[in-house]
DNA sequence: ACTAAAATCGACCGATGGTCGAAAATGCAT
DNA sequence: ATGCATTTTCGACCATCGGTCGATTTTAGT
């Protein structure tokens, strides 16, 4: 009762090493086992295939994340930071693991997808309470509240997926989040300094042509 | 030189009908050249891979989807349909083929979100070019055109395409889009009209809870 | 020490995407 | 027609992959 949740810990720990950094299509049983010096019958004795550790991988990461996003709701900061505090924590971790930036490779379409798909789920009711507490303050005013985040999230996760966003699609972004929610013109602003600090050095490539 | 692209044209329509109807994950290589009565050989003298494969039946649906998007572009009616006209041709043709609704399945994401990324990768332009027509009618009022087509779009690929969006997605659709654009209020609630008559029988399960 | 349950092993399987050398089929110049 | 090069077709074969299964070892309780 313990040996074996250790076990399937350890496998668990491989898999969502590997299935990250060369993807899980790309990623073999035999490439697990291997690594973790079992036999094929070992691992479906912990799993009943590939796709279920698919599954539980993305839950142990969807867990990790939502975690973060709690921290967040309880940090003594702004209503409006909290929301981008949030949405920017739902990004998988991009430093810890995840050694080459592989993760939304073209050949991960399924493991991104997936994370998305429950990530949004999870973070809908955590950020329409955001959103209701900003609307006692009066800061907010609007309707659907599940629905506007639940957008928010999509576009959000959409855009700033791809690397090449521009400084266009931000200013879109605040412009239309601040519509969303019924906040004041500007009030969302800040996520613009936010975004240019840590990642984006400077422009890369092209572009000055 | 022309033979040899027929053979092709035929493979390809052949890949194009299976992956709609099986998705692309279940149909196998074997499967596409025992319909088609030739050999693996054969097979691998058109195409380089199945991946390649799709990427060219995913061009070839695009190709299609586009030029009903163009059709609907050059149709006499108000600029507001036109746009909600746009992004409905862009839904992959539930009638003709995909006699089972199978393109979304789960399995098919692959398939799926390749050919989403591309068709709003084409439309965006060709939208741009109707907002801009509405602006200068007076309509609509926004900067950052191809940037809000692209949320517009990225938002009704994504909502629309799970098959349990509610009427309060539609609300807050319509209502975003408005705001996005810079048009006036409830100008394209007709949406509302054009949604409820076609699908949705009634509203199944649940909800009257 | 005995035994039942839990855990591990690895040979084996069917299916799949892909390769390759040889054989037809085709086109063309003589 | 004949010879020859190019294009097209064939299908046996291969490596890999996810998954199965009966046998074997380890563990734990009595």
């Amino acid at each position: 009762m313990k040996k074996g949740e250790k076990r399937k810990l350890e496998l668990l720990e491989i898999a969502y090493k590997m299935f990250i950094s060369k993807g899980y299509e790309n990623t073999s049983v035999d490439d697990i086992i291997a690594k973790a010096g079992i036999a094929k019958g070992t691992y479906y004795y912990y799993f009943e295939s590939k796709e279920q550790t698919l599954e539980e991988v993305i839950e142990m990461m969807i867990d990790h994340e939502m975690e973060a996003a709690a921290s967040v709701l309880e940090a003594p900061i702004p209503i409006p930071q909290k929301i981008v505090g949030i949405i920017a924590s739902l990004r998988p971790a991009p430093e810890e693991h995840s050694i080459e930036g592989a993760l939304m490779q073209p050949e991960n379409i399924v493991m991104h997808q997936k994370i998305k798909r429950r990530l949004v789920e999870k973070v809908i009711p955590l950020l329409s309470k955001v959103i209701e507490e900003g609307i006692e303050q009066g800061i907010f005013s609007c309707d659907n509240i599940p629905e506007r985040v639940k957008m928010m999230l999509v576009l959000s996760g959409e855009i700033f997926d791809e690397e090449d966003f521009t400084s266009q699609d931000i200013d879109v972004f605040i412009d239309i989040t601040e519509k969303l929610l019924g906040a004041e013109e500007n009030s969302m602003g800040f996520i613009r300094q936010l975004i240019n600090s840590p990642k984006t050095p400077a422009d890369k490539k092209g572009k000055t042509k």
